[in-house]
DNA sequence: AATAAACATGTTGATATTTACATGTTTTAT
DNA sequence: ATAAAACATGTAAATATCAACATGTTTATT
């Protein structure tokens, strides 16, 4: 059951629009950088493989004066690939890494104070994300659409994909917030 | 800012008790297997390595008539290295990877009742994983100690660490079932 | 006009991780 | 007695990921 991710995430991003590497890259950056990503040194070649298997192809386009940037877009074999993923069931991961979680698997190896300060630290870090994108959220919401009104979210709405991986990541940070709060008291 | 998380993961079992390269792999099947895990295949030649920086030594052991295993110890270099870790504050990751959520951010690529069967399968999954998590946790109880008794959770508890990263597991897949049950109705 | 930031595309080397290959012993259940 | 499961340790090959190297253009700001 082996799984390129990334092949998948790069036709995704491709299903709707065309890209350059350099805009995958920058995608990655925003919302669904939050659930998945990766650095220019493996996009491109990535990309390059995914025209060598048939599922993408590019024409080159130039910027300005000279600048040549290669555009590319999703091929009915790639369409067809995409499809087969994104139906098929996904499998929970036995591991979802955090090393701040292992940090307080070894909490006995530090000093009550020592882990009330590591523990204060990352509240702080994760209170600070969650308003950035209660932010992000509390901007978007003429794009979404007001509840109670005819812009409502649905099914088909335009951007529903976006809706959903901002209100899993702001779900995601609660809920390591108020397990940090439901536990500070047990280092002071 | 480049971090052997495995280096410290492998430091910090030690850090109590000696033990083997098998019961290393076999403690990542266990609790901490929510947040950090490493194949066998990785934990032998990390093992050998962390001998050669002296940061552990081991002893040979004859288990029954001739199967010999190899006794891992931290040393006081190990203890040091693992200590300044576990104090350096922990910064979020920019990403914590989740092909589930990639998926949903491509939720137009299928149609509404495909779109349904996948969520509601994961739904499933993250319901039936969360019953496990919980019923670990009740067989814990005794152990952790009950509230409002002389044996309530505290910092010098010797299984806080267990406590931790159980009730931070469980809190991770409340959040992930309470965010799919309140989604749901998008896709019916 | 100069400069900084953003745009744009690659490669290389080092690590991290997984799957498969490879072998043998000990304990438990039938 | 036998077979299966668990115990035990490694290596090899492939893939995934990241940091650094490498180069050049375009756009926005001052």
């Amino acid at each position: 059951m082996i799984v390129r991710v990334l092949k998948y995430a790069i036709l995704g991003l491709l299903y709707r629009q065309e890209y350059s590497g350099y805009d995958i890259t920058s995608q990655f950056k925003k919302e669904i950088g939050q659930f998945w990503s990766a650095k220019h040194s493996q996009i491109y070649p990535e990309l390059r493989k995914l025209v060598d298997e048939g599922l993408l192809h590019f024409r080159t386009q130039i910027q300005g004066e000279k600048l040549e940037k290669k555009m590319y877009t999703i091929t009915e074999a790639g369409r067809k690939e995409l499809l087969e993923w994104a139906l098929s069931p996904e499998p929970l991961p036995e591991t979802e890494k955090d090393a701040f979680m292992l940090k307080m698997y070894f909490i006995h190896t530090l000093s009550q104070e020592e882990a009330r300060i590591l523990f204060e630290n990352q509240l702080q870090q994760r209170q600070e994300k969650l308003v950035h994108l209660k932010q992000e959220y509390e901007q978007l919401i003429p794009l979404f659409g007001e509840e109670n009104t005819s812009g409502a979210m649905h099914f088909d709405h335009p951007h529903l994909g976006h809706y959903l991986v901002l209100t899993k990541a702001i779900a995601r940070e609660q809920s390591y917030v108020e397990w940090l709060k439901r536990h500070v008291h047990l280092l002071l």
